[in-house]
DNA sequence: CATATTTTGCAACACTGTTGCAAAATGTAG
DNA sequence: CTACATTTTGCAACAGTGTTGCAAAATATG
């Protein structure tokens, strides 16, 4: 894990830091996205906020996470597994979140569907996010 | 278009009051979806800030308006066109979003597709946000 | 018009996210 | 390993967003 941690970091041209290994760790362990908040709980308030946005951007720079838009107007963000690059994401699937657990997940095996818009408008991204009930909680 | 205000608030069981009238004119000129500093701009500084806040909230319960997620985190409020009752909306149509101009519609002629999920999981909702160039822009 | 109810504006507050800057940590090369 | 240049961090301060309690004002009702 450790190593997987650095490597990844290293590959992304970003220094080893205690934050950033620890941030990133959180998100190889976690199964699900998770919040702004959330991350610095887990981190154990062991760094500054301020040093988390830092981190979460600089990952998001680097295409090692992407950004999950949620009704309740609240980011969440989650590992990259497609091979995103500095910013390029290459994401295709689609985001549940569960009405009961609150838990937000990435389906990464279901692909968003391509949606005919009407003459004139040019699509670029597809965002699409499902509620409902989760695997667990059904 | 005064008589229609009022009917829609009244048919909501909304007492007619300057802020509601006001901002639900906002809504009924507007062809794209506005943000709440939007909302409070375009009302003159004459409401508070909490009144908009509380007015949109209320319009929200009673199905006048719906929200729109946005990747930047930025909620829109857009009318209910179709008959959406006392909280129970039931828009089935997928949002666009202007990389150039920023304007964000509901394109109520494009539905939300069915996504096929896997075993356990159960759809309550569906969000689809498509973003790109808008017909003006392009 | 008089009264009960609802809504508004204000003050205060909590939370979220950003910036500038000095101190600390990291990477690099000898 | 050390010295040095570069990057990152923590802190303080700040702007923006959203919420709550409460008294004053507006509205609905008869
Ligand atoms: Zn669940
Ligand atoms: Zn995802
Ligand atoms: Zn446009
Ligand atoms: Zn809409």
């Amino acid at each position: 894990m450790e190593e997987q941690i650095i490597d990844v970091l290293k590959k992304s041209q970003l220094s080893v830091t205690d934050s950033r290994r620890k941030i990133l760790e959180l998100f190889l362990q976690s199964d699900s996205a998770m919040a702004h908040h959330d991350i610095e709980i887990k981190a154990g308030e062991k760094f500054d906020r301020v040093t988390v946005y830092r981190t979460l951007q600089a990952f998001l720079d680097k295409g090692i996470i992407h950004t999950i838009p949620t009704p309740d107007n609240s980011v969440k963000y989650a590992l990259c597994k497609d091979n995103c690059e500095q910013g390029h994401h290459h994401d295709d699937h689609i985001h549940f979140i569960c009405k009961i657990c609150g838990i937000t997940t990435c389906l990464d095996e279901v692909h968003v569907p391509e949606i005919k818009l009407p003459r004139g408008y040019k699509t670029q991204q597809t965002e699409v996010v499902v509620s409902g009930i989760c695997k667990e909680c059904s």
